[in-house]
RNA sequence: GGUCUAGUAGCUCAGUUGGAUUAGAGCAACGGCCUUCUAAGCCGUAGGUCCCAGGUUCGAGCCCUGGCUAGAUCACCA
């Protein structure tokens, strides 16, 4: 059991002793304790007033006593304003410090007694273009999630539902058949995702030229992007591809396939992965089946025409169209039908979507229309709704070219890593393959943090013109601060320092307690953030840690100590300092350096 | 128009279920600190009507109501 949990059961008795009253354990108020005023835990006594009839400082003076006298690590206490601030004894804290040394997964909770099963699915590309920020920040937040969800001990499937169909990548294939002149990613040594993108272009250039001549011809602008004969050509190949025409789909294959590798190589560099990948060419006619078992049962109704649809007006929405007239699926059938599927394949007790906020109403939508339908899993489908990535001219359009393109911004932040660290020139000695995985480790590292760090749930700005920052609140610093001791570490093997537990008794600094109850809080803030579904918890949470740490580093030698206690100290506790980083950076995706 | 989300320093962002009349970081600006463990660092100065107005209570950046501003969404598209 910990401190906390120790204070507030023995605070119960307290009340009880002293006043004769119960509370609840949830009407508890613990925090921090302010850093300038001496005390590690501190209890909030203005809810348990109307309980002790006296002053807040009676009260607290009340409660402090009989927890000093009932709870061994309480050293002493004092009251400010009404605020009762509990001193722990060092030797708790050092104990605890020798506990966590041992224990190299640190923060990550292994055995969750309420451990689950949970999908999340992410990424979710369109095939007919490459990555780009806006995806980023999907792909990054998503495998983060994973990994910080598996740290709360949850098993995780990560899984991938690929756009691969649709009038979509027809524009892609038309574009190639007309103007490709066969050329393909190998014979222009172009990478094929941005090949087939190339093409979804052209395709619109060419598309807005037939409507600007069309209009010339005096059509109204709506009548000319309906009747534009290559809007009409990839329409048809739409058509073409569902009836299963051979030349059609062997094209679409082919494409797609381009696509796929390019997308792959993406994925790599961006260090995130995939249990599973579903494709919508495959999983697009789902649904069908459990739409018309709920006509029915009378859940859902149709229309004159043939349509079929959910109304939703008792739950504040609108009607929800399931089914075309021509009996055909669309998005949300498909959506039904899949979860159906993942719900009785997997046994899961989740599922999150990492989709951005724009389909907010989809979701909602999604997870009424299921819970009309009767099934138990509507309310374990969870909507991971993330904010738009935003430049300072707005929202980014490909059509307008004001997309950051996913694959240039990792390789100018890799050349922005290279060139800072040849000036600073601390990686002499390293091959330049060891150096070259350095500059990339600190490029992702710079790009993952400045994206996670950020609340899910709110727009976040990019500049494209002012580059990812390399100092102050990033990725890089906690790195260098990782990278800092690690070498100290290092260079205490070569003293021969013999590394053992902390004794219990050795004088601390305020700085050094204060780091202490730092580490302590890791766990905690692994699980408040898997709760939240919120890496930006975990990425704040390290940034103090390391930016505490640099404090602590620049005023207190460590190897130089003459104090044989006090160095093991000084050792031990930066060797935890950098397990915390490593593995808090990891739950972000981020890698940390041994030398940087 | 309906629904949803956001508004904190010049800029980018923190601020755990309401808690200490000193609301925090970073960047940008200015000034210090490398003959001592990595200066991608540390310390300091300056910078705020927490969008506005009410309300709830011992106590509000956080909760409620109304307004202002910005964004998203409301297809037989995906």
């Amino acid at each position: 059991m910990n401190i906390e949990s120790i204070v507030k059961t023995k605070l119960i008795d307290a009340i009880k002793s002293n006043y004769a009253q119960d509370v609840e354990l949830k009407q508890i108020q613990l925090q921090k304790t302010r850093r300038e005023i001496e005390g590690d835990i501190t209890v909030v006594v203005f809810p348990f007033l109307r309980l002790s009839r006296k002053s807040p400082e009676q009260t607290a003076n009340d409660l402090g006593e009989y927890l000093q006298e009932n709870i061994e690590e309480i050293e002493s206490f004092n009251v400010i304003k009404g605020f009762l601030n509990l001193v722990i004894a060092k030797s708790y804290w050092i104990s605890l410090l020798n506990n966590i040394l041992k224990d190299s997964s640190y923060g990550y909770n292994s055995n969750n007694p309420d451990a689950k099963t949970i999908m999340v699915e992410y990424s979710s590309p369109n095939t007919n273009k490459p990555l780009h920020l806006g995806h980023i920040r999907n792909n990054l937040l998503g495998y983060s999630v994973s990994r910080l969800l598996e740290a709360n001990g949850h098993k995780v499937l990560k899984v991938n539902l690929v756009n691969d169909r649709g009038i979509h990548i027809c524009k892609s294939m038309i574009a190639w058949e007309r103007f490709g002149e066969g050329k393909t990613p190998e014979s222009t040594n172009t990478k094929g995702d941005h090949f087939v993108g190339d093409y979804y272009v052209r395709f619109d250039k060419e598309y807005k030229k037939e409507v600007a001549e069309l209009i010339k011809g005096g059509l109204s602008e709506e009548e000319a992007k309906k009747e534009s004969p290559l809007l009409k050509a990839a329409q048809e190949m739409l058509r073409k591809w569902e009836a299963g025409d051979e030349a059609v789909v062997a094209l679409w294959k082919k494409m797609n396939s381009w696509v796929l590798a390019g997308f792959d190589v993406t994925y790599k560099q961006m260090g995130v992965s995939f249990d599973k990948i579903y494709f919508e060419s495959e999983t697009y006619k789902k649904g069908k089946k459990i739409v018309l078992k709920g006509l029915e049962d009378g859940v859902l109704y149709q229309k004159e025409t043939g349509s079929v649809w959910a109304d939703l007006e008792g739950d504040g929405l609108d009607h929800k169209l399931l089914l075309r007239d021509d009996g055909t699926s669309v998005y949300m059938t498909q959506d039904i039908g899949t979860a159906y599927e993942r719900f009785e394949e997997f046994k899961l007790d989740k599922q999150i979507y990492v989709v951005g906020n724009e389909q907010n109403y989809h979701f909602q939508v999604l997870s009424l229309v299921c819970k009309k339908l009767g099934f138990d899993w509507a309310e374990k489908i969870n909507h991971l709704s993330y904010g738009m990535v935003e430049l300072p001219n707005g929202k980014m359009k490909s059509r307008e070219g004001t997309v950051v393109d996913a694959d240039d911004l990792m390789s100018e932040m890799i050349n922005t890593a290279r060139e800072t660290s040849k000036e600073l020139g601390k990686l002499d000695g390293y091959s330049t393959e060891e150096a070259e995985k350095v500059f990339e480790t600190v490029a992702l590292g710079a790009l993952k943090y400045f994206i996670l760090k950020v609340d899910p749930k709110k727009n976040m700005m990019f500049n494209p013109q002012e580059s990812i920052d390399f100092n102050g609140n990033t990725g890089p610093f906690i790195q260098y601060t990782y990278a800092r001791i690690q070498s100290i570490l290092r260079k205490a093997k070569d003293n021969g320092v013999d590394i053992k537990d902390v004794n219990t008794e050795v004088s601390l600094d305020e700085k050094e307690s204060y780091l202490l109850k730092m580490l302590s809080e890791f766990p905690q803030v692994v699980s408040q953030a898997g709760k939240e579904y919120s890496p930006a918890m975990v990425a704040n949470y390290i940034y103090d840690l390391a930016k505490e740490f640099n404090g602590f580093y620049h005023d207190f030698p460590i190897l130089i100590e003459k104090n044989e206690e006090i160095l093991n100290f000084r050792i031990q506790i930066s060797k935890l300092v950098g397990t915390v980083i490593k593995n808090g950076m990891a739950i972000m995706g981020i890698s940390v350096p041994e030398r940087m």
